[in-house]
DNA sequence: CGTATTCTTGACTTATATCAATGTCGGTGG
DNA sequence: CCACCGACATTGATATAAGTCAAGAATACG
């Protein structure tokens, strides 16, 4: 499916910072975008990775199954990520699947096309190594939260990250802007449904944020912050 | 300090693949090489990242001290492994420090450097960017393993990764070829040194492994990775 | 409406951390 | 050279955070 695309929209991504009209013209050229309904999937785990992605709008949870059936989100992407770029990676297939937790659009290009774009376009090369960096340092910030933080903190900043990232400003706090779950939030903090309920109970008892089925609101996201900074007793 | 490079040693690093030989000869002519004795550091977490880096010989660890005065270890570095690449990260500065667990070997380069070499060989930027996506792949699987597996489990996993990467083979199994203490596999699986303490103690009783100060040998290698398929009860 | 998700909450279990004590190795200096 | 010191390791006892098991309530959906 193709559609009509906006330039001036890309443009504002800081991927693209570096380009040219021109150039930017070019990689266009050549782009297919697909519009992915809610709980699409862009690519399945383990298919053959033959083309990388540009969300243009909406949000994609990428998941990851592990052998014994357990999965977990190894990312949210957000308007303006690369994501399924598994030549990156040396891969011939997709090491996750991205499931689109909102109606979303999104870009796509062949992966053979991808070195001619970079050498016509030098800073294209160098602004995805810096996007694949960001990603990797934010996988060590995982790390490191995962090994010394306890579950109530992970949840904190996984909830301020989301309200950073896709949060839309509202009367009364900021809202998730995409249906989420207690179990996605337990797949993205490495822990369980049942533990991130009880802590999520108890913020709203707090008075930090407001719950619902599927649905997220920060109200008191100073509070919340704290939670961040606290020191064990 | 400079020394005489082996121009086929580095030949025979992955990341180096691409290149011709008068393309690595000027890499080489730029390059500084250092000795890092045991416990040295290449750089310290927060200064200013000036350089980047290939081990050409020894481990590093790289560690993160987060504010509260915790460590981690980050990754390990094996010899033809690029490291301190903190410009690819868009960061400043180094986010972690990196420490010979061995006497060492390091070719250094001034960062600004960097961008001339990718426009003289191309090949280069591509092998990096895969040495990072490499790189974020492995933390996602840590970060998959530390989500989903028992403290056990993901012991076993560093040490057979251990092996793999900087075992040497020796009478009745692979010995780590560096001076690696508990607390040290205890920061790379994030536990504690008692956790791992006891399981090593579990595992020498049962001919898996055999322990000593700062010493750790792989006796049965098919017994380790029985634990890793291992399933609940 | 009834059926299926999603969420909540209580009771109980357990893996792992914490606390505490002691042991052992290996290098250093008297 | 040997005694001592500091770093590393072991091991037991206890505490606790978080997981598991189980039941039910709320919400969305066809």
């Amino acid at each position: 499916m193709i559609v009509a695309i906006d330039r001036t929209v890309i443009k504002s991504f800081a991927l693209f910072d570096s380009l040219a009209d021109d150039e930017l013209d070019r990689l266009l050229a050549h782009a297919v975008a697909r519009r992915v309904p809610l709980g699409g999937a862009v690519f399945e785990q383990g298919a053959p990775a033959d083309h990388f992605f540009l969300l243009l709008n909406g949000h994609l949870k990428v998941t990851q199954v592990t052998e014994d059936g357990q999965q977990i989100i190894v990312r949210v992407v957000h308007p303006g990520d690369l994501f399924g770029f598994a030549e990156a990676l040396r891969r011939p297939d997709y090491p996750g699947s991205a499931i689109a937790a909102a109606e979303s659009l999104v870009l796509s290009w062949p992966n053979d096309l991808w070195p001619r774009f970079v050498e016509k376009s030098p800073g294209l090369a160098v602004s995805t190594m810096q996007a694949i960096g960001q990603r990797l340092e934010e996988a060590h910030t995982r790390i490191r939260e995962m090994s010394t933080q306890e579950v109530e903190r992970r949840v904190a900043q996984v909830v301020l990250r989301l309200a950073k990232k896709a949060g839309r400003s509202e009367a009364g706090g900021i809202r998730i802007d995409f249906p989420i779950s207690r179990q996605d939030i337990a797949e993205m903090t490495g822990t369980t449904l049942h533990t991130v309920s009880r802590i999520l109970s108890a913020w709203e008892a707090a008075g930090l944020v407001e719950g619902g089925r599927q649905k997220l609101k920060v109200t008191n996201l100073t509070g919340l912050t704290e939670i961040l900074t606290r020191t064990k007793p």
